[in-house]
DNA sequence: GTTCTAGAAC
DNA sequence: GTTCTAGAAC
C-alpha cells in the first residue's frame, strides 16, 4: 500500500478504519471497536459489526441480539475508558459514513475536533438517535422508523448548550461555555 | 466524513 | 481587519 488510495469514496472510509491498528481498540467474533479519526470528545469510539448493516433502515428483528451486544460493547469500553465522565451510545439518524456504527462519546465535547454546527448537533439534538431507543423500536416495530428530512434540519437549529440549554450565536463562544460545565462538574476535591 | 475558502458577520 | 460560518469538492 503506497498511499492512502484503498477504497475510493470518503464514505468508505470506516472500512479502511477497522483495519487502521493506530484505531483499532479491540474486536470479537461479532464487532470491531475503533477510535474515531477525529474524535468530538475525550473519548469518541465507533463499535462496528462484522457482519455488514448498511444503516438503520435495513435492521431487521434477527439483529436485535447484535445491536444488544453492540450495546454492552460500548458501556464496557466506556467504563474501561473513564469512570468519571457520562457517555451516551446512539446512531447518527442519517450517518455520512456507511456501515452500521454505533458511536461510544464522552459528554465532555472538549475536542479540538469538534469545530462546527452539524458536529454539535449531530450529537446533541435527535439527530443522535440512543442506542437503547433503537433497540425499543426494533422490538416494538419489528423495525426502525426514521424520518430522515426531519433530522437533517436539526442539523440547522441554533446552538444550545446540552447541560444547561443555554442558547449560543457562535461555536467557539458555545465550546468556552461547556469547558466550564466540564470544570466544575469535576471539582470534587 | 474533511478540507478549503469566499464572504458574511462582527 | 479579523473571526466565523457554510457550501463546493468531478
Amino acid at each position: 500500500m503506497a498511499s492512502g488510495k484503498t477504497s475510493g469514496h470518503w464514505s468508505m472510509g470506516l472500512l479502511a478504519s477497522m483495519d487502521d491498528p493506530e484505531l483499532k481498540v479491540t474486536a470479537d467474533e461479532k464487532v470491531v471497536v475503533i477510535k474515531d479519526k477525529y474524535p468530538k470528545a475525550k473519548f469518541h469510539f465507533l463499535i462496528l459489526p462484522k457482519e455488514k448493516i448498511p444503516n438503520l433502515n435495513s435492521l431487521k428483528p434477527s439483529h436485535l441480539d447484535l445491536l444488544r451486544h453492540i450495546h454492552k460493547k460500548g458501556e464496557e469500553i466506556a467504563g474501561k475508558a473513564n469512570k468519571e465522565l457520562k457517555f451516551r451510545f446512539g446512531y447518527h439518524a442519517v450517518p455520512s459514513m456507511s456501515h452500521l456504527h454505533m458511536h461510544v462519546i464522552s459528554q465532555d465535547f472538549d475536542s479540538p475536533c469538534l469545530k462546527n454546527k452539524k458536529h454539535w448537533n449531530s450529537f446533541t439534538t435527535s439527530y443522535f438517535v440512543d442506542s437503547s431507543e433503537i433497540i425499543r423500536q426494533l422490538e416494538k416495530k419489528g423495525r426502525v422508523e426514521q424520518d430522515g428530512q426531519r433530522a437533517n434540519e436539526m442539523l440547522k437549529q441554533d446552538l444550545r448548550c446540552h447541560v444547561c440549554n443555554k442558547a449560543f450565536t457562535t461555536m467557539p463562544s458555545l465550546k468556552a461555555h461547556i469547558v466550564f460545565h466540564n470544570v466544575t462538574k469535576s471539582a470534587g476535591s
